[in-house]
DNA sequence: ATGTCAGCCGGAGGCTGA
């Protein structure tokens, strides 16, 4: 039976909860990253998640980022926050900011880790901001290098805020200083990628025109002028199980939509006894 | 069109972040 995990920037869990669920109604992955949940632990609504037989793993923050898990299998070795020596400041890991939950799901055709990530979006640039986000990326390599040494078959998915390429963006000529298409911001990306991690969407498809954002702002969606900034990299052991990969775009055309899409991967394990 | 949202504080609407 195929795997099927899916990555969604909701942008604020309260004004986005009719969509989700509606979402989780109508397609049903088996597991949900959700990033910008905008909520304290102690706030999020479990129990509409849990009625439709989620487990729910969160590591929330008031006002801001946010990040959440739900699987319709067992979570196990939940960590919340890069763990590193920067971690856990204010007790929400990352340097006070919820940007990162990992969990690992065991099914009967073994067990995945996943690693759901909302990286800063670094803008203005340069400036503080953007330094934040080139030091978030630089611990998330060293997490990632250590995780491809364990063999795993694992994940990272969520918000990058990385355009990796011109082709992932509608006009990239109109990008070229922001935070998420700066040549740094690019390095950044693809000195994780290139430690041995596939980009599940290009692994299908190099196809441009394939967007997971779109602004608010001055009828982007009306021009489609997206970018693709939300990604799946998995591991090699992850890359040979990949089925499919999919970006939900027809949600963006629903009511009080965010302005991100999910984007999906299907996955088909290993049966047991299979190495 | 300083053009859109979400959430904060605080009890309106200005501010921040995206």
């Amino acid at each position: 039976m195929p795997l099927e995990i899916a990555s969604f920037n909701i942008n604020g869990i309260r004004a986005r909860l009719p969509r989700l669920l509606e979402w989780l109604d109508d397609t049903r992955p088996d597991i949900a990253c959700l990033q910008e949940i905008k909520i304290a632990d102690e706030a999020f609504p479990h129990a509409p998640f849990e009625e439709r037989g989620y487990n729910v793993a969160v590591n929330g923050q008031k006002g801001f980022n946010g990040v959440a898990i739900l699987s319709r299998l067992p979570l196990e070795d939940v960590s919340r926050g890069l763990p590193d020596g920067e971690a856990d400041v204010e007790g929400l890991g990352d340097e006070g900011q919820s940007r990162f939950i990992s969990a690992v799901i065991s099914t009967d055709r073994g067990a995945l880790r996943v690693c759901n990530l909302y990286a800063p979006n670094g803008n203005p640039a340069p400036g503080p901001k953007f330094d934040y986000k080139l030091r978030w990326l630089e611990r998330l390599r060293r997490h990632a290098t250590a995780l491809l040494g364990r063999e795993e078959t694992a994940l990272y998915c969520g918000d990058w805020n990385v355009i990796p390429q011109p082709e992932d963006a509608k006009h990239p000529d109109e990008w070229l200083g922001d935070a998420l298409f700066r040549p740094e911001s690019r390095a950044a990306f693809h000195r994780i990628l290139h430690l041995g991690y596939t980009d599940a969407l290009r692994a299908r498809t190099d196809s441009p025109d394939l967007y997971t954002f779109w602004d608010y702002k001055g009828g982007a969606w009306r021009r489609n002028d997206g970018i693709r900034i939300d990604h799946f990299l998995l591991t090699p052991q992850c890359a040979d199980r990949l089925i499919d990969c999919r970006i939900e775009k027809e949600q963006r055309a629903k009511e009080k939509p965010s302005d991100h899409v999910p984007i999906r991967v299907i996955l088909d394990l290993a049966p047991p006894g299979n190495a």
